[in-house]
DNA sequence: TTGAAAGCGGTACCAG
DNA sequence: CTGGTACCGCTTTCAA
């Protein structure tokens, strides 16, 4: 069965109803300043009334250029955050007449490399990602590099290597969480946390920068990794349950994920420890979940969709660049968000 | 700056290469039959060894096929039903070797659809779509059909065109869910739904199915729709805490969303009634927050991504079909998922 | 200011 | 089984 394009006018067809070249028509539609602007007019009316789209495809061929950018995304969906950077790369794209493929590499990009070969290859013009640091290699971004696909990262970024990124200042939003579990009146804190990724670790980092400018000490013990966020152990339930039952005298803790300080809360609240008079909880990402729990949970704020709008500008900045253009990191603000969670008794 | 085009080798330098007609080559790529085997090999050793890609842009001009579809969905990402409807199509897409774009229409095709207008007018070969009914016309559908785009709907569909689609029995599922809470023991029980579209009336005529042959007598004046799910407000709890104050009897709680039942749940522990023990309640779509709420709700399950994936297979029937073919629709398989919030006391 | 023609990379037809 | 060639729709030289 044909699509509609039997349906749609060519630049050729208006040539030949207009009696002019296709070449003027092609001009008089890209507003090329040297067409008569009568005729201009004549053949713009003409492609209007006619519904004349121009050809993917052709223009796509001559141009030497797909008009398509990609986003790899570890989880393309069940992921708020990285569900709003989409809508924002995807608002810029659209702008810039591209069209956005979305590739979501559920944390494994050397698995699913494969099948979106041919869309590296010439099949986009430019691909914005996250860095995925499964402590397997950087092969995949080399590769990137080396063929000179306009590349920007957005989140993650890999840590060695000159790139361009929209990143947040991850060490310093964590020093500014473990901070404000401090002046709600915290004294004993502790800090759980995902696998041991750049992210995390900076996070942590930051918890620990927090503890050491207090009056209070750092206890490394209190520094809970859960290494595999198995399914259906996304919440590290079981470590946090330990932790609790461990240190009595806890009374904050910050949760490197909106997910881990849900399991905590949860593995709290059957413990009857109350929160937050008893324990002091932050998170991080402001999910939908954190304002939506009972007690709503305190977080820090990443705004997903700024990052997206800005990873795209860098990308289409170098896209359209006519020689190479330096590397350059923004890093996005971030805010804490406190709710019922951390409240001071 | 140009892209990787320009690295990678096309068919014309093949055939230079090996001194061959251009033509060969692309029959032998392609597999024909009526190439000797023995340049067949030589040919595809060829073009792996030299990283051979094809151009997406000349295939598609000369096949006049895009070879992309185009999904759209109210809000990708933050609903997670939308998510897995999406995984589910793009799955699919990339096994018949199509890419897959996607687009939020932020509940607004008709905003959306001059901007995309593009896209529809020949930029995809087909189109997978949630019906949007919020009152408006339908032009965007006809106009669609009219212009004989292949296009199958999930979820939503316009109720009174003969279209293909993949859904689920609304009215079957809100009628399991509501025997749910009349096995678990709930004698007085409330439907809270958001606004009347085709999909939250058949869930409350499912309500109203299963009340109507039970013991019990249904009771209109407890059916809530909340027209207006503004910002701040889909969880319902203005309207949740009136019905709670007005029927202190209430025992048990339909939610047509799971966001619905937990702003009920909310609002219940407020004025300090137990769930499960005074309330029994059940929600819908088995989001991520129902399992992870305290306590965790029960809800009906809705197979996002095998929707996802049968609209696509449809999509992929009808792009390929050489005539005309008859329009079909799926019904998937819900099932009620028992949590705390309708333990039997 | 406009026209003619070449060509982007494939595919498909017609010959041989 | 393979070669030659036209052409998909558009852009872009070069001429006029």
């Amino acid at each position: 069965m044909n699509n509609q394009n039997d349906n749609l006018i060519t630049i050729t067809d208006i040539a030949r109803a207009l009696k002019i070249n296709p070449s003027t028509v092609s001009r008089a539609l890209s507003d090329s300043s040297i067409v008569k602007s009568s005729t201009k007019k004549k053949i713009k009316e003409y492609a209007i009334k006619h519904n004349y789209q121009p050809n993917f495809a052709a223009r796509s061929l001559q141009k030497k250029k797909t008009y398509t950018i990609c986003i790899l995304l570890p989880k393309v969906v069940v992921h708020e955050f990285f569900g709003k950077i989409l809508l924002g790369v995807q608002r810029k794209a659209q702008k810039h007449g591209y069209r956005c493929l979305i590739l979501p590499t559920n944390y494994d990009l050397n698995h699913e490399i494969n099948e979106i070969k041919n869309l590296l290859n010439g099949g986009v013009d430019g691909i914005i990602m996250c860095y995925q640091s499964d402590g397997t290699s950087d092969d995949h971004v080399h590769q990137l590099i080396e063929r000179k696909i306009p590349l920007v990262f957005v989140d993650i970024a890999p840590p060695n290597l000159k790139v361009s990124k929209v990143i947040i200042d991850d060490m310093h939003a964590g020093y500014m969480a473990t901070k404000h579990l401090l002046e709600a009146g915290a004294s004993q804190i502790a800090c759980i946390s995902g696998p041991r990724n750049v992210i995390n670790l900076q996070r942590v980092q930051g918890y620990q920068k927090a503890i050491n400018e207090s009056e209070f000490n750092l206890n490394t013990d209190l520094i809970i990794f859960n290494e595999k966020l198995i399914e259906g152990e996304q919440l590290g339930m079981v470590r946090s349950k330990k932790l609790l039952k461990k240190y009595p005298l806890l009374n904050g803790v910050f949760a490197t994920t909106d997910m881990l300080a849900t399991g905590l809360i949860k593995v709290a609240k059957k413990q009857n420890i109350r929160v937050p008079e008893e324990l002091k909880v932050i998170g991080f990402s402001n999910w939908a979940i954190s304002m939506l729990y009972e007690p709503s949970i305190s977080t820090v704020d990443q705004p997903g969709f700024e990052m997206g709008m800005k990873a795209a500008q860098l990308l289409f900045s170098k896209i359209s660049a006519t020689s190479t253009v330096s590397e350059k990191t923004v890093i996005i603000k971030t805010k804490v968000i406190p709710r019922e969670s951390s409240k001071v008794n």
